[in-house]
DNA sequence: GCTTGACCTGGAATGCATTCCAGGGGTTAG
DNA sequence: CTAACCCCTGGAATGCATTCCAGGTCAAGC
């Protein structure tokens, strides 16, 4: 069943069916209603790879993810939540950080697969990734080295500042402070933020009670070991991740100890964890599911700009994508923006949530 | 740049370029390398819609799913990565439990935009959705009222029975029992399990130490709250789920009470929760990525058989379908098989997992 | 009465790749 | 020497819907 034979069993031409398919005007009445009761008849829905062949848009975008877990999906979450909205559905691409498989997803975007594509993790240089610019919107969560293609993404500075004047309002001196990668660039602003705000403050920032590569509950647990057994112990841990946070607390909790009376720890997540409520943990949250509607922003506006899109926001309880927590860098264009040799830092809010 | 231009330069007939494209044997090597070198040079690279017009395939499938959440992700997880080494790829489809969204998800079967669906959950009559079928193949993870729709999952009685019976080997006699969704069959398999497994041992399974409506930590405590409050106190308590549990053992502990020496806990979850670790849980894992493998399984059995599929896995690592712990039921089509009114009961291996 | 324009409709080109069919050239077997 | 067959190649039909263009009808305005 086919446009052509709609056309002709309602004794039409193809042009007629396709108008009153997509709700043109300049239908006569009686030709519409016609065709719409031989398409009920005959249970006929148009083809979408016709329709994406010759309108070149598919209203998908590739989401490239090195795995799916708990923190990618709040991006993904956001991301899908917000496309929804549009009309836009998303295609889950797995990388393993492996770069052929990126390169398969960068890929899918030149073949008009998919529409657009949201990075939210590269092995790949950038280069490689802006080359593919040129085939569709792309946008990242990750800081990039250039300017070329958009990022979205929070400043893990501002995270760890609130989480430590958290601490200094509630009496505490000795500070120490757990984060994962060393050289990732989240890693050098969390330690940057340790060290300033300290510093501002009066209190001791020592190299001693910086715990790094700790990544999971067993490794927070081992870090409070080594923590547990300093000269000077800390009174508190501004932890990178709710998941250590809890290890931490657990470890010490363990020991006898009391937490946060003893030792108060910090976490640094996304709401939707639950970990932090079932531990009794005090965090940051950190708003990925509105890092992932941002960047959907981002692409939707540079299709729209490119014409790919009607632009018409579908459905009613769309929010307007106006006052977000997160802002986006424009990485302009490869050829006209060559200036920002790094990503500059971003605004943001993210709130201290503490669990009675 | 399409494969016309390409043929053009080359100076051979499109038929030629689509046989070097797809590996076709009958090219001479001087006429492959003229293309290739066009190819290349013009960085080309065939329109996957046309493509998928063509061939009536996307190798896509479809998933539906109400929310993006942890649990729902495993099952994603395990179906994106088995189809994966089929050179499949997932789109997602979130209903949020609304039926006007769930028939937008059939549609896209009809339409040729996902070659199968996997309904993890669904607000629409099975009959509707088995009307369907005749567009593709379609699965749930769901036991369903009529043998129409393929479905793979597991039955909560073995794992119910799996953790009661750790529980009575260790000496326990006065347990109690915490379940979701009171209508829902796996509640009722589990009730099932609750009371015909300590019967059997000639436990007393008593009406007041059944916990329904208990979904979430919060939930959790409050249910502990009950508990610890009845005249006769339970000396454990088997749970539907892992974060159930970690809010009964919140609650026991910070009330002075040891666990699971005063009182035991055991969840019911996937492995990948990681809660269990954190607070220090028994659990029955719930092999919820097999699941998903299996049910990828299911579709990709269809599709093969229905001619769709040239049957090739691809990459090296891809585990072969053979022993899994979960069985699919094979609902038949629509016509062939009326007999079943309800699935029958599944097969499948669980384990307890104690840490330590 | 004629022009202008709105409204409706159909035809054909278009987006792009796959595949069946037919045909030419060369080789081998009978 | 011819029939049979293989290898290579191109043409054209095909999958299906969109859209531009042109043509026709009818009513309103000058």
């Amino acid at each position: 069943m086919n446009i052509r034979k709609i056309a002709e069993l309602a004794g039409v031409s193809v042009s007629t069916v396709s108008r009153v398919l997509n709700r043109h005007p300049h239908v006569s009445e009686s030709a519409r209603s016609r065709v719409l009761q031989i398409i009920e008849e005959t249970d006929y829905s148009p083809n979408l790879n016709a329709v994406q062949l010759k309108v070149g848009r598919t209203r998908v975008i590739g989401i490239v993810t090195p795995t799916l877990n708990h923190y990618y999906l709040q991006l993904i979450k956001g991301a899908a939540n917000r496309g929804k909205g549009y009309g836009y559905q998303v295609l889950i691409h797995q990388t393993e950080e492996q770069p052929e498989q990126e390169m398969q997803a960068l890929e899918l975007l030149r073949r008009k697969k998919v529409d657009a594509l949201m990075i939210l993790r590269r092995a790949t240089p950038w280069a490689d990734i802006a080359g593919y610019l040129k085939y569709g919107p792309i946008v990242t969560c990750e800081p990039m080295q250039n300017g070329h293609v958009p990022a979205v993404f929070l400043d893990h500075y501002e995270g760890f500042r609130l989480g430590l004047e958290h601490l200094i309002r509630r009496g505490r001196c000795k500070i120490a402070c757990v984060v994962g990668r060393g050289g990732s660039r989240n890693s050098k602003r969390r330690l940057d933020a340790y060290r300033e705000v300290l510093e501002n403050r009066g209190l001791p920032a020592r190299e001693e009670w910086i715990f790094r590569d700790v990544y999971t509950a067993a490794d927070g647990r081992r870090a409070a070991d080594r923590l547990l057994a300093l000269p000077e112990r800390p009174d508190a841990v501004m932890t990178a991740n709710d998941l250590v946070a809890a290890g931490l607390l657990a470890e010490i909790r363990e020991r006898g100890l009391r937490a946060p009376e003893d030792l108060a720890v910090v976490g640094f997540e996304s709401d939707e964890s639950g970990i932090a409520d079932i531990v009794g943990l005090t965090n940051v949250t950190n708003p990925l599911d509105a890092v992932g509607r941002k960047m959907f922003d981002t692409l939707y506006a540079r299709l729209k700009e490119s014409g790919h899109e009607a632009g018409k926001p579908s459905g009613g309880k769309s929010k307007t994508p106006a006052a977000d927590s997160v802002k986006a860098v424009d990485g302009g264009s490869a050829e006209t923006d060559e200036k920002s040799g790094a990503s500059p830092a971003l605004h943001f809010e993210l709130r201290v949530r503490s669990s009675t």
